[in-house]
RNA sequence: GGAUCGGUGGUGUAGCCCGGUUAACACGUCUCCCUGUCACGGAGAAGAUCGCGGGUUCGAAUCCCGUCCGAUCCG
């Protein structure tokens, strides 16, 4: 269940039911592709005020594997997070793995990254697997075009994401059905698990627009699916090489054609200023591993003025002149001495514990407190940006 | 006192025997990048007049002589 109270024409601020609790929309999503976002605890998740993680099936199905994370009872009671988790479909890593999987029209064969095996990941696999996982938002499995593909591909991949997207429905539908039932048997499951968890009647399933730049593919593909009829929609496909202004002008536009009344998830994006922009073209959720692979790779995002005071307005372009932020790249010298705290206007634990120095120092001897450090601060930036502009909009309202 | 081995960017080494374009490699350093995370990863840059002095040669890190420093061994 999604409620939302719309302020300007665009812009939503609102609450999406999960079966682990209510969340505060728009929001951010920390990633925890292997069941942990790196370096951090579930309490250290929940202490940083994280109201949802997002995991990935391909991963989890790669280790522990399916029927171990039936015996295990899901993923919220194996990684202790009492909290929301939206689970992708392993899609993506279809394409940012592509060097290692063949797709048809069946489904995707990976090898493993781990061992070298064979894997045969189906949309139908992905809702079991995702289903065994527990997560609160089955994503549909869906094929992700790289950014600079030709119409044809771009057509190709939308096509098959809408086909994929209706078996994923089924499936879903199909596994929710025979839960406790004995109407279905495991072999009518194309024997894949010996026994699959039910998804729960509040568990929401999520479809993916594709289409890549082009409008009329992106319509054809928010039609389709609405046709199909999902708990909410994601925008996929951007962010993966294309042009800035090509996803801008994509997203605006899937968001005149989605329903009001489902939350939007961009996926997999993206910079601070991105989100403030989408989040003003009417977009409810997002996911990116910038804070958190970046936080490890020592570069972090501090506010370069008063985050409480900021006209947000202002980032609806997609190259504002000035940005609210500064990247900080704490490993370089000059900050070898500089005593003073990471960010001025942030209270996360790093930056009231730790001096740029000593952060820097961190990174430089290969504490594993450096990453960590780092990793709490950008996403307390991340999780911060969010509830600024959570209470913008309410303001506004 | 004598013998042997060794001195090449910050560190560790290669090249030397069989002289030849901008002296190579690893790590480190510096800078930048990262968008539904295979990855504490990727890209690039700076940095050595080859211990010092002389000689041979068109040309020396490389061959010869001397010298300094270090290690080991013999007295």
């Amino acid at each position: 269940m999604f409620t939302f109270q719309k302020t300007t024409a665009r812009v939503r601020r609102g609450q999406l039911e999960t079966a682990h609790g209510v969340i505060e929309t728009p929001f951010f999503m920390p990633i925890a592709t292997k069941g942990a976002v790196k370096t951090m605890s579930s309490s250290d998740m929940k202490k940083l005020g994280a109201q949802i993680l997002l995991s990935n099936t391909y991963h989890l199905l790669l280790r522990p594997g399916l029927e171990s994370m039936c015996e295990l009872g899901g993923l919220h009671r194996f990684m202790n997070w009492n909290g929301p988790i939206l689970t992708d479909s392993g899609g993506y890593q279809v394409f940012s793995l592509s060097k290692m999987n063949k797709t048809t029209e069946e489904g995707v064969t990976f090898q493993s990254h781990i061992d070298g095996a064979r894997v045969n990941l189906t949309p139908e696999l992905s809702m079991q697997m995702q289903t065994a996982i527990g997560s609160d938002i089955v994503m549909q499995f869906d094929d992700v075009a790289a950014g600079d593909s030709s119409r044809e591909r771009y057509k190709e991949a939308m096509e098959r994401s809408l086909r994929w997207a209706r078996r994923c429905k089924l499936e879903f539908v199909l596994l929710r059905a025979t839960s406790g039932s004995e109407a279905i048997s495991a072999d009518e499951r194309k024997g894949i698990a010996s026994s699959p968890a039910a998804p729960r009647n509040d568990t929401l399933l999520f479809g993916i627009v594709q289409g890549g730049t082009h409008e009329d593919l992106r319509e054809r593909s928010a039609r389709g699916l609405m046709e199909i009829g999902f708990d909410g929609y994601a925008i996929g496909g951007l962010s993966v090489g294309e042009k800035r202004e090509e996803a801008y002008r994509i997203v605006k536009r899937v968001c005149e054609i989605l329903p009001q009344d489902k939350p939007r998830y961009f996926m997999g994006g993206g910079m601070p200023e991105e989100i403030v922009a989408y989040v003003q073209m009417g977009v409810d959720m997002f996911d990116c591993v910038l804070p958190t692979r970046n936080a490890r790779h020592g570069t972090l995002f501090v506010w370069n003025q008063d985050p409480s005071t900021i006209d947000w307005s202002i980032y609806q372009e997609p190259r504002p002149d000035t940005l609210f932020y500064d990247r900080l790249r704490v490993t370089n010298e000059s900050l070898a001495t500089d005593q003073s705290p990471l960010d001025p206007y942030c209270d996360c634990e790093t930056c009231t514990t730790s001096s740029r120095a000593y952060l820097r120092h961190l990174f430089g001897v290969q504490e594993l407190l450096a990453l960590r450090l780092a990793t709490i601060h950008n996403l307390h930036f991340y999780l911060t940006l969010m509830r600024f502009l959570r209470e913008w909009i309410s303001k506004a309202a």
